[in-house]
DNA sequence: GCAAATTAATGATTTATTCAAG
DNA sequence: CTTGAATAAATCATTAATTTGC
């Protein structure tokens, strides 16, 4: 799996992406499948309708073209793709964890970065996939924590008991561990990744290798602050 | 204000931090003052405890105070910042008010790229302001729309009524407009921004002059698809 | 044994909620 | 009070476990 793959040059690497009959792992949405959307029916094709007005939004509707047409082009190739989504190798899983036991919650920029890096070595990784991993981690064990709590309380103790950060777990007689859950304030500074932080980098560097369209003008607009 | 700056040759200019006394952005986060935080005064010191164990986490260990150390050179400027929130001037306002009435939802990092672009025109901005926005404003537009609803309703709706996609807008007389509410099945491809698209693009190119640190070791890294 | 079918885990997105600046 | 920013919760969707029928 993981064919997916861009070289240093900017080059694009097509033939990763012809591989096996799999579908592309989900940049584009979904089909209109989700049990919440009610109206696939009846949602519209969007952005062709835009209608030329003033100097803005006519030059923004050139570049969204621009953007389309790197689309179509990509998607001529062989409908196939790749694998999707990242698998932790064991001894990523164990290092994540063991993270996680030691008290980090939601690492920031830089963690996410030194980690990835290290755990490279395993195997393929990919920032997101650290991000992601933290915070599906967090917050499946404080549902499974909660849950614990209410089949543990039986009895009938108010639901806004089990908004507490900080449990002990005693449920066994062999289980000993505190179990911290990290809140915002845990660190005092710059210490939690966020997506401002992290779009403030991506659009510092959006880079030619990356697999998103550069444009020659946003191109020109690359090295400045966004 | 935004005062924060930096140089395309990768140094960072510590003057542009040095300014008025207002606080930083909260890239930390805030002070335990969260209502649902009831355990600011138990929480831990967190990443001090580390013993060193394994290969892997030393390392990481390492790792981790050379972040702590960036920090701390942070930290030792001035501890004054910049101003913090970005507010769109009234022609930013205005475009962005008309991109989403022509129906942007969730634009893509090359289309908040140039929006962005775009609107420096008018004044300081960057993605994540654009990001932000459309966020919220799409948040509160269905809210807004709901609460509608629900006055208008009164006869007793069942909530899930609300949770369709596309409705129209009739209160007044004069009013005429379609809001399309999109939804990820809007556009077949590639055109939302979301965290994974937007971390593999920063962690792609971690460049020296962004804010965060680039240890000799990450730096080696990059050119390589995180 | 083995694959199709089904279920459980969990990676990835989106939506809702909350915090706090102005 | 409005709204930019940040986090948590809910949801979606894919992959691994596992069950099942042969």
């Amino acid at each position: 799996m993981w064919m997916v793959g861009y070289n240093e040059g900017g080059e694009f690497n097509m033939a990763d992406y012809a591989f096996n009959g799999r579908k592309l792992r989900p940049l584009m949405p979904r089909p209109g499948t989700s049990p919440n959307n009610t109206s696939s029916a009846t949602t519209t094709p969007c952005l062709t309708r835009i209608h030329h007005g003033n100097d803005f939004f006519s030059q923004y509707h050139n570049l969204a073209s621009v953007a389309e047409q790197g689309k179509r082009e990509f998607m001529n190739a062989p409908p196939v793709v790749v694998s999707s989504r990242w698998n932790p190798t064991p001894e990523q899983l164990r290092a994540l964890e063991e993270l996680y036991m030691r008290g980090t919650r939601t690492p920031s920029a830089e963690q996410i970065q030194q980690i990835t890096a290290q755990l490279r070595r395993f195997g393929k990784i990919e920032g997101k996939n650290v991000f992601y991993w933290f915070q599906n981690h967090k917050a499946r064990e404080r549902q499974k924590r909660r849950r614990q709590m209410e089949s543990a309380a039986e009895g009938g103790h108010h639901p806004r008991d089990f908004d507490t950060t900080l449990e002990k777990k005693d449920l066994g007689t062999s289980r000993t561990v505190f179990e911290v859950e990290q809140t915002k304030n845990w660190v005092p500074s710059t210490n939690c990744s966020n997506l401002a932080e992290v779009y403030s980098l991506s659009f510092l560097c959006l880079c030619p290798w990356s697999r998103r369209l550069l444009t020659p003008f946003s191109f020109s607009t690359l090295g400045f602050i966004t």
